[in-house]
DNA sequence: ACCTGAACACCGTTCAAGT
DNA sequence: ACCTGAACACCGTTCAAGT
């Protein structure tokens, strides 16, 4: 029964790393990357800027740590509703980052930060991992493995960070938002001229509608047909 | 021979816009994103940081002219060497934004950033235009055109996007950095537990000999034979 | 060990004023 | 029309000092 305090240990604790992170995605999620400035946090915190900098260091690692935090939930939760052939779980991998961008839209834009600066880091060793090993499930040669992995991993991140949902007033996006936005974006391309850009053009019509997760997805089946055909 | 002077106009500009965009350039690539301060360019251009705002607006919008300017140049040389088959077109068109990336190393990151904001603007556009003409010379289907041009865009952009050269030195990179960078890499991954990390793990040995561009079209020869498939 | 908060250096942007 | 540059508001980060 040594339970009782330890030495004399003073014990002010009252602030902690975990619950530096959960304020600052608070404020990434309601304001954007912008949002996050360290005296919003020490303002919401109630407390000086010395002790964010003593918890979780500068403002960038802390967008770092947020960013691993945020896709570590990501791609631990598992669904499984159906049944789990190695094509599924790489479609659940796929739209756990799709959903975790959609409910976090800083994501999008801090995660290719951060993939730029370290290719290697945590974030991409943990989505590689899951992915990979759903494509050794999928009975290619070994010899494959790296680009069969790369490309799916390449292709998801590159989807899932061109996929906005409401950059700028960065709030709840309605789905009148949404429709407006498809709306512009397909008259722009259709005021393009024709004659300079034909194949968007002839496309447009395709852009009212069209469903993000749908188009998503489909693209991810076109990979996996293009890796089993490579066994 | 209207041309003297006309009217009395004071013609004093000295500054033009076009000037600006090629310094911003400059800046950009010898010091990242970060190397772009008004004050840098102000002091670059001897003038004042109001010149600045008159030509070029905002130093954000200074960043989207200065990427699209590079991003329509990769997009403009046109090589030409092999024979113009709409494949060897899409690798083209591919290795030209790799190579822009890896002249201009911020162009990653911001290529991302850009492509978050305004998903459907000059920089995608242009892109997609240039990749789905060959994708409609590839025979497809037209339900499939944006399916096929949207996958290849998002790998490319994505693969592109991870493909760091040497991200905080900002210099030039040797090919002894880059060895070095691989060993870390291919270590790292060793160094992971491999009860935690097994797929990552077994292909570590497949980074030390990893050509980054070998890579990249690798993984668009895997997309394409998934586009022919679809016929 | 944990935290405070004033101080510092450095930003982007504006705008009255000049030519 | 084109440009100047002081002024402003707002950053991230440090660090001596407190408990």
């Amino acid at each position: 029964m040594a339970t009782r305090a330890r030495r004399t240990q003073r014990r002010r604790q009252v602030l902690s790393r975990e619950q530096i992170i959960d304020t600052a995605i608070e404020l990434l999620d309601a304001g954007g990357a912008g949002g996050l400035t360290v005296r919003a946090l020490t303002e919401r915190l109630a407390t000086g800027s010395g002790a964010i900098y003593y918890h979780v260091g500068t403002r960038d690692e802390l967008l770092d740590t947020a960013t691993e935090t945020v896709i570590a939930a990501a791609l631990a939760t598992e669904p499984a509703r159906a049944p789990a052939t190695p094509e599924n779980e790489i479609r659940v991998v796929a739209l756990g980052l799709f959903d975790a961008i959609a409910e976090h839209q800083w994501l999008a834009t801090r995660l290719a930060v951060q993939l730029t600066r370290n290719p290697w880091g945590p974030v991409t060793v943990g989505i590689f991992e899951k992915i990979g090993r759903q494509v050794r499930a999928l009975g290619v040669p070994q010899a494959v493995w790296f680009v069969a992995a790369s490309t799916l991993v390449h292709y998801i991140l590159g989807a899932v960070s061109q996929t906005r949902i409401d950059g700028y007033t960065s709030g709840v996006e309605t789905d009148e938002d949404r429709e407006k936005f498809l709306e512009a974006a397909s008259m722009a391309w259709q005021e393009l001229d024709p004659a300079d850009y034909p194949f968007m053009h002839a496309i447009s019509g395709q852009m009212r509608e069209h469903d993000d997760r749908e188009q998503f997805l489909a693209g991810i089946a076109l990979i996996l047909d293009g890796i089993t055909n490579l066994r």
